[in-house]
DNA sequence: TATAATATATAGATTATCTATATATGTCAA
DNA sequence: TTGACATATATAGATAATCTATATATTATA
């Protein structure tokens, strides 16, 4: 199923960083992963991810530096920073504290934990 | 904790709908039982809302009538449509899906539920 | 040899929020 | 009684995170 565009706004930036804190990646191999871990429910557009990428590198939670690929393809990759793994920590809690309110209201029981 | 406003983008929808399928609303009182049962996470705005409201109207997603209340004071009250159910159904299956997707990434075990 | 996939990048459009402002009434305390 | 705050609805304009479209260049495949 496709999810709805606007649902996605502001989880990418946590997305982005929790694929990089498992392990340093460039930004077509991220598309990719986000794709495959998400069962394709997230296509996340190049015209989304590298201009975030540069504004997360500013922000100083990301480095880069370019590594050249077997087949010769110059790969610019990234590395999450210690202030990337704070602000990741961060936003999984928000995360955490919307979902459960969405579902409060929704009348479920809450997903979240602690 | 304050919810990172972004997040709520493209749930406001769903959230109004669930709300007003339960008994009929005016406005304000939306504003109100948001903040309640999501234990004060959401705040949505009045400047966010009403322009809302008169949205989802004209999309056949809620009518609306005036009742004057026992102090005088006149509300406009809300009530949701056939539609609005149906758009609220496919609302909440996407919620499921993104909140799936979102944790599957997050590479903890999937909340969904069918 | 053309087409698709890989890879990064930017400009401009879109859209859902927000803040700020406006108007008007009801309630309560000084 | 009057000033402040809560209730109640509304719109204009700003902000921010996406998107689409486009550009460039290389590699793989048919």
């Amino acid at each position: 199923m496709a999810i709805d565009k606007s649902l996605l706004t502001g989880s990418t930036t946590m997305l982005i960083l929790k694929l990089l804190d498992e392990t340093n990646m460039y930004g077509y191999q991220m598309i990719e992963e986000l794709r495959k871990k998400s069962n394709n429910a997230f296509e996340l557009k190049a015209g989304t991810l590298y201009p975030l990428l540069h504004t997360l590198e500013q922000k100083n939670m990301l480095t880069s530096y370019e590594e050249t690929a077997d087949n010769a393809r110059v790969r610019k990759y990234y590395s999450i920073t210690k202030n990337g793994r704070k602000q990741l920590k961060e936003k999984k809690e928000e995360w955490k504290a919307y979902t459960a309110a969405v579902n409060g209201v929704l009348g479920g029981a809450s997903f979240a934990t602690a």
